[in-house]
DNA sequence: TTTATTGGTGAATAAATATTCATTTACTAT
DNA sequence: ATAGTAAATGAATATTTATTCACCAATAAA
């Protein structure tokens, strides 16, 4: 038997996530998929049972990769060299894959999520929340509820990518550094 | 003659809206804008040409409302107190319509998307860096570039008030005057 | 080689959805 | 009152788009 190419999802997961950038999950078109992955449309429904499982599929493993993955075992690190190591992964993770971004904002809110799906961020998160928790305890971390920290570095690091991307600003160690440095200046202790 | 119904095109609008925070702008359906605004279905296209002009009159609509017109005319105030100002009036304004920031997020990104309306940021962007940039003069703001900082404010308004939202966390005062400090704490010199 | 099996194709079909339009209803001005 | 006009309706139509399927091609095992 002919065995499946398994370069093949890669090229169907490629060419989504570029079509997203370009027209936004709202004008993703399932032909427009298999022709920008140079495929017939039918060689879709092989790969994946329905619009809906592709994109589900994508939307999980973007969010493996993007958070889950990104958590390296640092714990015996100080706080604010963990925090360090994941601001770098993360803002240098969403600057070179923009368009996955975008992607995971529009499918959160797209009726075709599935249950388990939606529910993949919240291990990041609360990695996050027992980190300024022990920085707290140590008293490096301003006393502060995490609904105010949380969505700080979050919102900073998702904003600060698209930005630097949408402008074309490099991304240089110094820009990392620095970004950082505004971070750790608005929640220390 | 019999005139057109003024309240007509809030009901769409509304309609529009809260259901883009069910389903997302992929799951908009004008059949479904209808319904929910209690209308024919024909009666949408007395008002709007299309979708595509419909979500352009909307998206223009809660840009002015959400960014433009959220700018007082408050030049003479000390740079911190413009900041707390506006800090203020974004925070409630998207805390109190999360639906619409979805909206804008996801639209900004499909193909439906004027020309016109892509450019809709700017302004109120620029207005901000004129402000930071007065700031950096009286050296109460970090020298740094404003594409550090923009995001800072811009990323963490956004995520803090829809981390709210989401949590159920009610925006007091107190939640405005502590996230602002720790915008403060990171910008300032 | 040959055969069996699955991958791959893309035109055809089915399903979903935007838009139209013949008709009815409501309003204004005369 | 009544006529004239435009709004409102919603079933019918047009359009778009996901999905299927009859057929062909490639590969692996016999």
């Amino acid at each position: 038997m002919k065995p499946k190419d398994g370069k093949k999802v890669t090229a169907i997961y490629d060419a989504t996530v570029a079509l997203i950038g370009e027209v936004g999950l709202a004008g993703l078109r399932m032909s427009a998929i298999a022709e920008k992955a140079k495929l017939a449309s039918g060689t879709l429904y092989i790969y994946f049972e329905s619009k809906e499982h592709l994109l589900n599929a994508l939307y999980s493993k973007i969010m493996m990769e993007g958070t889950i993955q990104l958590l390296p075992n640092i714990t015996h690190l100080p706080v604010k060299k963990q925090l360090y190591v994941i601001w770098e992964s993360v803002i240098r993770f969403r600057y070179g894959r923009n368009d996955e971004m975008i992607f995971l904002d529009q499918f959160r809110y797209s009726p075709m999520i599935s249950e388990e799906n939606s529910k993949l961020t919240e291990k990041f998160i609360s990695h996050v929340e027992k980190m300024l928790d022990s920085g707290k305890e140590e008293m490096i971390v301003k006393e502060l509820d995490n609904h105010f920290l949380i969505p700080l570095l979050y919102g900073y690091a998702n904003d600060l990518s698209r930005y630097l991307v949408v402008r074309n600003v490099a991304l240089t160690e110094e820009v990392i550094t620095r970004s950082f440095g505004i971070c750790w200046d608005a929640i220390k202790a």
